[in-house]
DNA sequence: GGGAATGATTTCGA
DNA sequence: TCGAAATCATTCCC
């Protein structure tokens, strides 16, 4: 039996009983002057379900004038009201716990996320959150403005993508839902539809069109994803530093290789001297560190490439005191570096070359020009008679750059500052760790 | 193409 | 959180 049927059927059972339909609606009084009593009441609303029923079984044409007729009827709308109510009522009671549909958390992640890459809500800014970031992990270089922007691009394309089809998806959902509701508002002519239940309707059509519209926010975000990640995979994408980058680490490490511990403010300095992050300084550092420890024969001539490159630039800038204090006053050679950062006095460089020397090193010789060197400035200090020949004994540089376990000494302690030989009035300023 | 070099990442301990 | 050590992944060079 259908829905119609039985519904049919409850409203004879129960109205031509004399009782109210359930919730309480009783069937309102007939208008002519027929229903007055009870009996032609009910044997009007007899007759009028029995025609209902049997109208199917009818040819068309009688059909439609029983039809005109029923629609002409004078019970017509106390019928239709009661079958509407009594459709609502069973319709609610099945489809209620629908209705409160709770917001779907997957719809919430993909909407937020759509957010955060800036394809949903305001372009500006569009993620160029990750964009910045994998740009300033990989050093910022102008490859990576050039990648910068291609992603902006590609985001922009999404983003105009996603937008014209979420507009033809809504556009789509307006005029069918227009299309239905004007059908169901011709229909409510003729069968009982109540407005609550073209409400309902209208709202299986949103969730309809609201799950494809799901679709192609997942689509947009595997998009965005795609891209993100290949754009972020750029970032494992190694590049060596260019020369002068490694230049500027290798005198930085060697000059300071009793405590290769750059500050922070020092890799800061460094990574912009190198055109790199903060963090591939200390990548670097760390690999340097780990490796040179490793194979300390094999970095020997880089160290004294280094050492002899330092030992140059501190001549020159002696060289420079010398002839200032020779016009001037006498002042304190200070550490002065006339090279990119501030390079720190040439102490730790000679101590690594006397360190080069010492057990830790394995009897390594330091390289004839780079003593040469040694000697020459020895030679201009000693002339100045400034101060002590810090750079001359032994006493000063002692082979303690390793310590017995293998690892540097104490950074917070380096021997350039504690060791208990170096004198006052030492040249020795290597304090920026 | 293979090995060395090198920058990045991961794991672990202090 | 930082650094050591191991390892991965890529580039460089022969």
């Amino acid at each position: 039996m259908d829905e119609q049927s039985r519904m049919l059927q409850t409203l004879a059972g129960v109205n031509l009983a004399g009782h109210s339909v359930q919730g309480g609606m009783a069937l309102p009084p007939p208008h002519g002057h027929e229903g007055a009593d009870g009996d032609g009441r009910k044997q009007d609303i007899g007759d009028i379900l029995h025609q209902i029923m049997t109208i199917t079984d009818q040819s068309l044409d009688e059909a439609q004038a029983k039809k005109h007729a029923l629609n002409c009827h004078r019970m017509k709308p106390a019928l239709f009201s009661v079958l509407c109510e009594i459709k609502e009522k069973t319709g609610l009671s099945i489809r209620g716990a629908q209705e409160e549909d709770p917001p779907d958390p997957q719809l919430m992640r993909l909407d937020n996320m759509l957010l955060a890459e800036g394809v949903s809500g305001p372009e500006k800014g569009g993620g160029s959150a990750a964009a910045a970031a994998a740009a300033a992990a990989s050093g910022g270089s102008s490859d990576n403005s050039i990648e910068h922007s291609d992603y902006r691009a590609k985001l922009t394309q999404i983003r105009q993508i996603y937008h014209t089809e979420l507009e033809k998806y809504e556009q789509a959902c307006n005029e069918f839902t227009t299309h239905v509701m004007n059908l169901l508002r011709e229909q409510s002519r003729t069968r009982p539809i109540s407005p609550k239940e073209i409400e309902r309707m209208v709202g299986i059509i949103h969730r309809k069109f609201s799950s494809i519209q799901m679709q192609l926010k997942q689509s947009t975000c595997e998009a965005v994803m795609i891209l993100r990640s290949r754009f972020l995979d750029a970032r494992r994408k190694r590049r060596n530093f260019s020369k002068q980058a490694t230049e500027i680490l290798n005198e930085y490490f060697y000059s300071h290789l009793s405590n290769p511990y750059p500050s922070e403010e020092a890799k800061e300095e460094l990574a912009k001297k190198c055109s790199i992050t903060v963090s591939q300084v200390s990548n670097w550092f760390g690999n340097k560190r780990i490796r040179y420890k490793k194979n300390i024969g094999k970095f020997q001539e880089e160290a004294n490439l280094y050492a002899a490159k330092t030992a140059v630039t501190a001549a020159h800038a002696v060289a420079a005191a010398v002839q200032n204090n020779q016009t001037n006053s006498p002042t304190t050679p200070n550490s002065g570096s006339s090279g990119s950062f501030n390079l720190p006095n040439s102490g730790d460089m000679f101590m690594n070359m006397q360190s080069l020397n010492g057990d830790s090193y394995q009897g390594s010789q330091v390289g004839a020009n780079v003593q040469s060197q040694v000697d020459t400035l020895r030679h201009v200090i000693n002339q100045t008679g400034g101060y002590n020949d810090g750079l001359g004994g032994n006493s000063l540089y002692s082979p303690h750059n390793l310590n017995a376990n293998g690892g540097w000494q104490d950074a917070t302690t380096p021997s350039s500052v504690t060791s208990p030989t170096e004198g006052p009035g030492s040249v020795h300023s290597d304090t920026s760790n």
